[in-house]
DNA sequence: CCTGATGGATAGTAAAACTATCTATACATG
DNA sequence: CATGTATAGATAGTTTTACTATCCATCAGG
C-alpha cells in the first residue's frame, strides 16, 4: 500500500499523514526507492489509534504523542506501557487551593476503602482530587469542609467490573505493541461510552424529578 | 466588587475578564458611572462555571456560549434547560461509517433494555452509537459484526444510582439559573471524576492480570 | 516516454484563546 | 484639589495548534 492508500484506508489526507509522519507519530513506511514506501495495517492501525486519541479523546498532537512513545517503548512490560500511556493521558492538574491536602486525604481513604491498589505517583489522585475541589469550591456539601469522596462510592462496582471485562477481552496472542494499542483505544473509547450512559442516566433522573410529568 | 476583585476572587486575569464580557460569557457589572462597574457573586459563580467548563472538560469557548445560552434561556424549565445544556456539552460526531445504523439499533434496543428514557433526537445516542463503531473498526469483536451495546450492561445500575443522587442534592430553594448552574457543574465535575475512578479500576486489573504478581 | 503520484522539505494558513495598548474618564489619597 | 492608579470600552496584536499547500526531484505504470 502507498501513501495514497493508506489515506483511503484511515480516511485521513495524504497531507496530514505526511504531518504524522513528520511529527513522529506515524513510522515510515519501508521505503523501496528514494520517493517510494509501503505502508501496511501496522500504519492503518496506528493511523485510527492517532484519531480515536484526537477525535474521541481531545488530546492534542502533543499527548498523543506522549502516549504513543509509551506504547512504544519496548524495555516496558506491557502492564508499564499501559501505565504509562494512562498517564499520558491524565489532565493535568494545576491547583493549589487550600482544599487540595484535605481532598487528596479524602481520595486515599476512598481508595482503601474500596480496594483500588493505584500507584501513589500516579496522577489520577490528583484528577480525583482536584474534582472534589471543584466541588467544594461551588458549594457542594457543607460551607468549610470540602467534599469527601464517599460520593463516588456508589460507582465504584460497575467501574471495577467493567473494568474487569475490558482488561480480559485483550488478546493474548498478539505481539506487545497491539496490546497496548488495544487496552489504549479501549481507555479511550469506553471513557467516552461511560461519560455517554451517564448523561443517558442524568436525563433520565432529571426527566423523572423535574420533568412535565415527574 | 470591581473588576481587579472579580479577578482574585476567581484568579482569572481582568484582560481574561474582559475576553469573557466581550463574548457574551459573563454578564456585565451594574455600571454606575462611564468607566466603572459593580460586579457581585453571580460574576465570581459564572466564571468558576466557565472555567469548569473549559479546564475540567475542555470545552471550546464557542461551546461554552451554547451551554450558557441553555442556562440563561429563562423560557425554558430547569428540565429543560438541563437537556439543552447537555445537548451543548455532547462531542459532536461526524461519522458516516457503514456501520452507525446497526449501532444506533443495538444503542436502542440497550435504551430499552436498561429502561433508559432518553430523547430520540438527543446527541447521546449518536455519542454512544460512535463508540461502538470504533471499537468495531479497531478489531473489537468479531469481524464483520458491529460490537453490541451490551458490553457496557454491567455500568449502568451504578451510573444510575449515582446519576439520581446528583439530582437529589440540588437545592430545591434556589433561584433556576443557581440550580441549572449547579447541575451543569455537577455534570462536567462527576464526569472527570467518573473517568478517574474508571481508570484507577483499569490500573488495578492491569495490575492483577498482567502485574508483576499478576 | 510521458503523465501523474510520491517523499521530503519548507512555507503558509485559519482558528482559537487570549493579551496588550489606547483613550477618556473616575476614584482615592494625601 | 492635585495626582497617580484603576476602569470601561474599543481595537489591534500575539501565540499556539493542527493542519494545508507548494515545490522539486524522482519514480511507476500504461
Amino acid at each position: 500500500m502507498r501513501i495514497a492508500g493508506l489515506s483511503t484506508a484511515t480516511g485521513v489526507s495524504v497531507a496530514t499523514l505526511k504531518y504524522y509522519l513528520r511529527e513522529g507519530l506515524l513510522h515510515a513506511g519501508e521505503s523501496t526507492a528514494v520517493n517510494q514506501a509501503q505502508y501496511d495495517d501496522t500504519h492503518v492501525r496506528r493511523v485510527k489509534l492517532i484519531r480515536a486519541l484526537v477525535e474521541l479523546g481531545r488530546l492534542s498532537i502533543a499527548e498523543v504523542r506522549e502516549v504513543l512513545a509509551a506504547v512504544d517503548d519496548e524495555a516496558q512490560s506491557l502492564h508499564e506501557a499501559f501505565g504509562a500511556a494512562q498517564d499520558a493521558m491524565a489532565t493535568e492538574v494545576s491547583s493549589d487551593s487550600e482544599w487540595l491536602d484535605a481532598a487528596l486525604a479524602s481520595v486515599d481513604a476512598f481508595l482503601v476503602r474500596n480496594d483500588l491498589a493505584v500507584r501513589p505517583e500516579s496522577p489520577l489522585r490528583a484528577m480525583l482530587a482536584e474534582t472534589l475541589v471543584w466541588l467544594t469550591e461551588f458549594g457542594w456539601g457543607l460551607p468549610g469542609i470540602v467534599v469527601d469522596a464517599a460520593v463516588f462510592d456508589s460507582l465504584v462496582p460497575g467501574l471495577k467490573e467493567q473494568a474487569e471485562f475490558e482488561i480480559s477481552v485483550v488478546p493474548p496472542d498478539t505481539d506487545r505493541t497491539a496490546q497496548v494499542e488495544f487496552t489504549v483505544v479501549g481507555t479511550m473509547v469506553f471513557e467516552v461510552a461511560a461519560a455517554a450512559i451517564r448523561r443517558m442516566a442524568l436525563e433520565d433522573a432529571s426527566a423523572k424529578r423535574f420533568g412535565p410529568r415527574g
